[in-house]
DNA sequence: TGAAGTTCCTATGTATACATAGAATCGGTG
DNA sequence: CACCGATTCTATGTATACATAGGAACTTCA
């Protein structure tokens, strides 16, 4: 009982994906990378031929995107993918900052020295990515990741995880506002070695109190960025 | 302007609620009451049967329930109901406490003293409360939501609140167990009483220390109660 | 020309039929 | 008796057809 496959071997691993979760993952990043701007309509007949999948996977999809509060259901005019005010982004860097400052603090006592020594070594030679063009900025912008993704192993808490993920989708969405600044990401750099150190010497407090800097001039860096494209919109 | 309702007034809502909510919320309140206790099964065929409701809907209910953290798949095996160990517990406590110090510190901060007199008034009341039967002890309850909305409110952060809420769902699940001890619940009026107090002096730090210090106490309890129902299952 | 009513259209909500993958079971064989 | 295999069954994943509500636009009347 041979199967003929009429598809070409390239398709790959198409078939073990569901068709929801490949929807799922296509709307998300377009919301993040901004190609479905803030306002725009999601509408699910239109998207789900845009997609190549039927509209039940698609309706799943955007049920999850609105869980994840990127899209909302506006009653009998489809859905739209939500707006990020300035005072969103207020709110939203306020709890990042009682969570990474929570997590940071949690990381420094449950600290695993070989990890963060590793960061450190990474961090220390950042400044020097950033003279390097879209490729050391690209590595630079992983470091990042890596660091958070350290910081939530150390603290072994799933629910503290999921609502730090939940926090950074939307940071996702605002960070392409203002990263072309390298004066800023050298700061952060620099920042972000003095939470790294904080960690390593076991010195919780220092690490929350870093974090909160660190937080506070992102987000300062954030809005003037903003201000400065809403007073300079061709730039 | 008067409108004519063909419709008998005792069907109230009926219509216009989704199948999908109204399995989201059976189910919802059936795993956080424990009538559907941690690691029983959901089928989707069996359960769109019993709530009375096509596959369809019922599905969507089951993603609600995924994105809550309140169901579980297992690839092949269908969904279960999530199982809440104690270290779940302790994690959950974590992520409580620093989202509600945060909250009480804000609340603090830009404080209504109109609802928090109010609060504080009814919580003075709140030992009275608990002598006076079953009716006594869920208008008890009812205070602890009215703080909780009250808090939300003051907060006027739909992301810290969005989180809470998330927090506060798996709460209600853990409250059943330790919900059985007067003395722990004199107590916890006073510490409410105390962090709407500090609210209403404006002192954001102590009302994030008496939050602390009433979530390090409502942990030991529940942990407690659980230690007794494990050496003593029948009680 | 303006406003109100109606009609049509569009978009979601729901139900059901079909495809498929994984697990458990039962049988055969060493 | 144990282990390996195939088979069957079950449960989800997907597609599509139908129902319905709400909005927009058009028409008609004043």
């Amino acid at each position: 009982m041979s199967v003929v496959y009429t598809e070409t071997p390239t398709a790959g691993v198409a078939p073990p994906v569901r068709a929801s979760e490949r929807a799922y993952r296509q709307l998300r990043g377009e919301i993040l990378d901004g190609l479905l701007a803030p306002g725009a309509g999601l509408l699910e007949v239109e998207q789900s031929a845009r997609i190549g999948v039927s509209r039940t996977p698609l309706r799943a999809a955007i049920a999850r995107l609105i869980s994840d509060g990127l899209v909302a259901g506006r009653p009998g005019r489809g859905f739209m993918v939500t707006e990020m005010s300035v005072d969103s982004i207020r709110e939203l860097y306020e709890v990042r900052r009682a969570l990474e400052e929570h997590a940071a603090r949690i990381a420094a006592e449950r600290r695993d020295p070989a990890v963060f020594e590793a960061l450190r070594a990474q961090f220390v030679q950042a400044p020097g990515l950033l003279e390097r063009g879209p490729a050391g900025l690209s590595r630079y912008y992983e470091l990042i990741t890596e660091f958070d993704d350290a910081l939530d192993a150390a603290v072994m808490n799933p629910f503290l995880v999921g609502a730090l993920a939940g926090v950074r989708t939307h940071l996702a969405r605002i960070r392409r506002l203002g990263r072309d600044n390298p004066g800023r990401l050298r700061a952060a750099a620099a920042e972000h070695l003095l939470i790294i150190e904080a960690i390593l010497a076991g010195d919780s407090s220092l690490a929350a109190h870093a974090t909160h800097v660190h937080l506070h001039q992102s987000l300062t860096n954030v809005l003037a960025a903003i201000q400065g494209h809403a007073a300079d919109p061709a730039g």
